[in-house]
DNA sequence: ATGATCCCGTTCATCGAGTGAACGCCAGAG
DNA sequence: CTCTGGCGTTCACTCGATGAACGGGATCAT
């Protein structure tokens, strides 16, 4: 089971273009192929993604991974979880910063260097 | 060299209070004992914190670890190098959430479950 | 004095997430 | 046919992080 943020990634990126092989994805996500291909068989594994060759049963390089309806539906909800996360790290960063910027004992905006 | 984020934090755990032992620090940063003191012997490496026994020079129980001249210093330095990655971050952070509630279509502000 | 206990800093075997080179496979080009 | 290239898959390897275990000093009860 992959983390929210790389289902929610795989999801978005395979519901844009189905026909990314796992090295591209590995490369739009920025990690590695071995992930990547851990990331979508877990994705595969629930039917979230159904892994299809529309030229020849045995292409491989004509895979294409398809949402399934499920998984455009699930997508929605991983999203605003997703969403919910991020929103909950944007308080604490914000807190965070607020605490630092007592400690600078200065109001920086933007700081040069 | 430790990061940023654990230079800052343990010098300002430290210029509190000297007197956190390792086990202490570790237990305030939720890192583990082995990687506090890999961070609390690289401080005192490049001359940041000075671990000092008032009582005994043998005694480690009464270690205290005070920030050099130098640490106060360059604390200031990577409190105000770390708050500018946190504003990145914060600004990253915005971005996404952005795209993430266009995503979700609606107007989130705080979301139950 | 002696032993038991406690907390200290230090060490290091162990772990697990992440990596990417290497493999077998298949299609298309020469 | 061979050769090349991209595909998914595998798995030995890396490396940061972990915390149990250790030796040592202080304290206290015996």
């Amino acid at each position: 089971m992959p983390s929210d943020e790389y289902s929610y990634r795989v999801l978005k990126l395979l519901s844009q273009n189905p026909h990314l092989s796992q090295r591209d994805l590995a490369k739009e996500l920025g990690i590695s192929l071995g992930k990547v291909n851990y990331c979508l068989k877990a994705l595969i594994e629930v039917g979230l993604v159904k892994a299809k060759n529309f030229k020849n049963s045995r292409n491989k390089q004509a895979y294409a991974y398809l949402l399934t309806p499920q998984g455009i539906e699930e997508k929605t909800k991983i999203t605003v979880r997703f969403l919910n996360s991020k929103l909950a790290e944007f308080q604490a960063l914000k807190s965070e910063i607020e605490t630092l910027r007592k400690e600078v004992g200065s109001h920086v905006d933007t700081v040069s260097e």
